[in-house]
DNA sequence: ATGGCGCGCGCAGCGCGA
């Protein structure tokens, strides 16, 4: 099973980025943030042509988040419990016995600022949201846009970065407590080459110099990072006419044969 | 990298992203 996550940046702009990429690429499930569409303007019709099944919870101009499946998801919800939220952010759907949740994270702005503490309040939610998620469902994958860059070898320059958001002490100390939960960081299962990141500038050429950070993650319950065989981003979408700022990351995930 | 671009909204220029 093939687990993507990629933050469009506007779902209507990059729709033909998308579809390309769901016909090469081939995962079975992709969650997507940034769509920027309310739901009664979903463009439900070119998604569902090219054979898939979607779930999404959007609002107008900001954030945005949608799953798009081969086969039909069950168990659907948006937001967390608990958690009023004006802001479309999480969605979640089962395949099978696998939960995926497809989340959005507050950007923050800066440290300190009221968008910071936000983010702060909202990543100590979704860390009890996941605590209870994962009790119900031991097969699950959290896929996304984190808006955190874990450790220093996430970030291109992290003596320019030290300290801001993204990559400020709280903020990775919350990542940490999902891994806490019991969930692994599926893009560390592997070695990677320096310098691999999923989100670059598009000012001063970032993509071309790789002045990039790594802040989409994967994050697979112990039963999945187990079966585990891959996990990838793919800069090709990157490269291509009015990209989206953030390149897509894919993990497979194949059970063992059952013993003879 | 002080910013530089790209998006939505809406028709000028601003808020926001990261």
């Amino acid at each position: 099973m093939k687990i993507a996550t990629w933050n469009v940046n506007s779902l209507k702009v990059r729709m033909p980025h998308l579809l390309d990429w769901l016909g090469s690429a081939a995962p079975d499930v992709i969650a997507l943030q940034e769509t920027k569409t309310e739901d009664a303007a979903f463009p439900r019709a070119p998604i569902e042509a090219a054979g898939w099944h979607v779930a999404f919870s959007g609002q107008k101009t900001y954030n945005g988040v949608a799953l798009l499946s081969r086969r039909p998801g069950s168990h659907v919800q948006a937001g967390m419990p608990g958690f009023a939220d004006e802001q479309k952010r999480v969605i979640a759907a089962s395949y099978g016995d696998v939960r995926v949740i497809g989340a959005y994270v507050p950007n923050g702005q800066a440290v300190g600022s009221d968008k910071y503490e936000y983010k702060l309040r909202w990543l100590e939610a979704f860390t009890a949201y996941l605590r209870s998620e994962l009790e119900r469902w031991p097969r699950l994958v959290v896929v996304g846009d984190y808006n955190i860059a874990p450790e220093d070898r996430d970030v291109h320059d992290p003596k320019a970065w030290e300290g801001s958001v993204l990559v400020s002490p709280a903020e990775r100390a919350a990542f940490r407590g999902l891994l806490g939960l019991g969930l692994h960081d599926a893009m560390r299962l592997f070695a990677q080459p320096d310098g691999t990141y999923t989100w670059w500038d598009y000012r001063a050429a970032g993509f071309r110099r790789n002045l990039g950070l790594r802040i989409d993650h994967i994050l697979a319950s112990a039963a999945l990072a187990a079966e585990c065989q891959a996990c990838t981003v793919d800069v090709a979408p990157r490269k291509l006419e009015r990209p989206s700022d953030h390149a897509p990351v894919w993990a497979e995930f194949t059970p063992a044969p059952a013993l003879p």
